[in-house]
Order: structure tokens, then sequence, then C-alpha cells
RNA sequence: GGGGAGGUGCCAGAGUGGCCAAAUGGGGCGGGCUGUAAACCCGUUGGCAUUGCCUACGAUGGUUCGAAUCCAUCCCUCCCCA
């Protein structure tokens, strides 16, 4: 095992924070391994490129013999994590949380280590809690304090409702940090007033309070907002590795080494070289972005995946021909209208959306771009329908 | 409990009786340029349909030749006072 030195250099590494730092060298030459806290929300099942950040430090945690809990939050889901919110969330039933944190312990292990891993469900000690418990709990807080998150201070000016139940989320997930008796527990820094709060309440009830680790939030495809499912700007970790390789090529230059560090476990002197070589003009940025993109389409599937991708998307995108493997898509008859094609394949969302796509020249068959709306395709064979620059359907008829 | 403000398309936000499928901006989509990058430019963005029609402005009724716009009731949110 590595020395303690060493081992802060590499848990430090990519941090957004330590909080606070010493005291985590303390206990690491003290316990030697930790026990680390990781709360997973169970509403969002599909496990993005932006929570890999977490769980690739999580990884190396696991590789330097600490021992990670992923702390299923089963109960606290029912109210729904406040944070960043500018409503309040929906909450989910019962069945959707176990199927959802089901997903996501499958989609995680993509990542971590299952055998030094322990899942836990937090509806295990809140689920038992009664209302006295549940004051005495709510006390060691106040409102003020409570409102000076920003997400609850902003919703408050803007005449945005809060729900008292709202209020009640960061202090339950603190408490979990009480029944796991955290040593550190990471989150997002956009989590950090909820780990602070676990902190202090671990405190509260006189246990030695954790050591806090935020990453950064990464910034999705679009380079401007966090990577998120609903702003579409995301790639997830099960996507096929088309997908992935090809998102990757979509991003802006400015996030390609920004994405190499949070996102891949090459070492930090390697990615320092293609960095230097990129700035000096010397590494062309898109062939640095298909480097990212095979490290990371070798990473959650294979090498030989990888080197099957970086081939075709330069057959695909750069010399402009047809996917080798495309969705089939069988139709019945030998003749039939474009728009109504379109829409049967799903390419279009509605005979309108088709219409638009055609008179803007967004539809192609066979190579050939269509024009006009009232074209009728015959139907031999295979035949490639093309909608915009990547979407591809291999029409069959039968 | 009393008083006041407000709920418009994916989002923000105009519109206060016909010219409103609803300005403008953002986002999305398509095209161009390119490195499937960014920036930029052009187009488009409820549905169905070859004129046109249908559904839409919190909900339900009503006034009117005609309503997102007026009235009534209800639901929801916020603010001030208690």
């Amino acid at each position: 095992m590595l020395n303690v030195d060493e081992q802060l250099h590499l848990i430090k590494r990519n941090t957004a924070e330590v909080i606070p730092e010493d005291e985590l060298a303390r206990k690491i030459k003290r316990k030697g391994s930790l026990i680390i806290k990781f709360g997973v929300d169970p509403t969002t099942p599909d496990i993005h490129l932006g929570h890999s950040v977490i769980l690739l430090k999580l990884r190396t945690l696991q590789d330097l013999g600490h021992k990670v809990v992923l702390l299923i939050g089963d109960f606290t889901a029912r109210v729904g994590d406040p944070t960043g919110r500018v409503k309040a969330r929906k909450p989910l039933t019962v069945k959707q949380i176990r199927e959802n944190a089901k997903t996501y312990r499958e989609q995680a292990f993509k990542i971590l280590d299952p055998s030094k891993t322990r899942i836990d469900y937090n509806s295990r000690w809140l689920g038992k809690m009664n209302f006295s418990q549940v004051l005495k709990l709510t006390s060691r807080y106040t409102v003020a304090r409570m409102l000076e998150r920003d997400d609850f201070s902003l919703r408050y000016r803007e005449n945005i409702p809060i729900g008292l139940h709202e209020f009640l989320y960061p202090l339950m997930q603190a408490y979990d940090s009480v029944a796991l008796r955290a040593d550190v527990e990471i989150g997002g820094t956009d989590q950090k007033f909820n780990l602070l709060l676990g902190r202090y309440i671990q405190k509260s009830y006189r246990q030695s309070p954790q050591v806090i680790i935020t990453m950064p939030i990464l910034e999705g495809l679009d380079g401007k907002e966090k990577m998120s499912k609903s702003l579409g700007n995301y790639i997830g970790v099960t996507e096929p590795p088309s997908e992935m390789y090809g998102k990757i090529m979509s991003i802006p230059d400015e996030l390609i080494f920004r994405y190499f560090r949070l996102l891949t476990l090459l070492p930090e002197s390697e990615i320092e070289r293609l960095e230097k070589s990129f700035k000096e003009g010397k590494l062309h940025p898109k062939k640095a972005k298909k480097m990212l993109a095979f490290e990371l389409v070798r990473f959650y599937y294979s090498e030989e995946e990888a080197k099957y991708q970086d081939e075709r998307f330069e057959r695909v995108f750069s010399k402009k021909e047809v996917p080798p493997e495309l969705v089939s898509y069988p139709v019945n008859t030998d003749k039939i209208w474009v728009v109504e094609l379109l829409r049967l394949t799903g390419l279009a969302r509605s005979g309108s959306e088709a219409r638009r796509l055609i008179q803007q020249g967004g539809v192609k068959w066979d190579g050939e771009r269509i024009r006009e709306i009232d074209r009728i395709i015959f139907l031999r064979g295979e035949h490639i329908l093309q909608v915009g620059k990547k979407k591809f359907l291999k029409v069959v008829k039968r």
C-alpha cells in the first residue's frame, strides 16, 4: 500500500475541495482503511459520465484500500433532494425506487469494484425513526441557516414554493452519516451544503465528523450547462459504443482535457504531455478528441471495440459513408409516401415534422436528397433512409 | 382570518375583445461553413391536411357575431398584515 502522502496526492487530484485536508491525513494514519460514504439518489437511475466523475474517485479510493458504502437513498427519495431545484420534486413510489436502485447498482459496477463496495439503504434507519427522534434531529438546525442555501434562498426570493418537508432532506441525509459512522463523504460541489451538514450533525451526535470531498460538476456536451439527462447533453455509461464515441467527438474543444482528467484514469503525466502538444498546435483537436473517445470506449467496453469505433467514425463522418451496421426497419408494402415512412419509422415525430424536414433538405433516401413532400417511395430489398447528419435507418422490404 | 398580485407554447416573457397558432429571446431541429468542435449565417419550431380545418393561453361555465383578453365559480402559487 502507498504511504499517506502518496495516497493524499492521488485522492486530492481533480477534487474541488477536501475539507479539512489535515483531518483526512490524520484519519488515514489512525485508521488505515476508511469508511467512504456516497449517497445515491435513486430518482435518476441512469448513470452518465457526469456521475462517473465521483465514481472514478471512489474507484481510486477503493484501490487504495478504503471501503465504499454506496448508500441508496431509498427513504430520502420520498422527499427528493431540493439541491439546485427550482421546483419541488414529485415523490416516487416504493416500487420505482427499488427498480431504480437496482439499475443504479448494475451501472455503478461498471466503474466500482464490487468486492470493495457495500450497499446500504437509508430506509433501514430512517424508516424506523419515531416522531421524537425526528424532533431531536430537527432541533439541531435553524430555519435561518437552512435558508442560507442558494437554492432555497433563491426560491424564497423568487416566490417559488418551498415545501416544508424539503427542509428535512438535508437533515435526513446528514443523519445517514451518523448511522454509517462515515469517515469521509464524497459528492459533487453542488452537495457541499448537504455534506457539511453531515459533519455538523455527526458532531452533535458526538461522532468524529466526516471529511468531505467534493468533485467538480462536469459540463455537458454543450460545454455550458452541467451534464444532465433532462438537458439531453449527456453520455450514459450504458450507451452503445458508437453513441459514446460520436458524442465525445461533438464536445467543444475547451472540454477535451477537462474530460481527460475527470473521466479517465490515465495518469496525470500522460494527460499533461498531450495537453502540452495540443497547446503548441502539434496535436490537432480532432485527434485529441479521438484519443479521448477511444479511451472512454476502451474503458466502458474494450480495446477492440474502441478500435472498431475509431475506424467507423472515419468512414461514416469523414468519408461520409453509410454506417456499416444499421438498425433495420421492416416495411410491408412496396410503395409508401415519404411523410408516412418518416412518421412510421419514428424518424419524425409527426407528419408536420416530416414535412418540415423534407422542405429543409434534411431527408435522404439511398443517398439522394428528397425535396418533394408528395414523393412516393418504391421499395425493393434494402434501402438507406437518413435524417439529418446522424440518423440512419435501414429500411427493408419484406 | 383580512388585504393584494399572479397562473400564456419546451423555458423565459409580450399580448388586456377581432389583424393571435399567439411578438421577442433562449433552447431544439434542419441547412451552410468545418474537425459530427466552437463561433457565425440561413431556415424552422402545436396537430391534421394539396385552399383549409382541428386543438391550444390553470379548470369549468357564461357574456358576445367574435375571448388568451370581459364576467362567475373553482383549483394552484406568491406577497403584506394578523
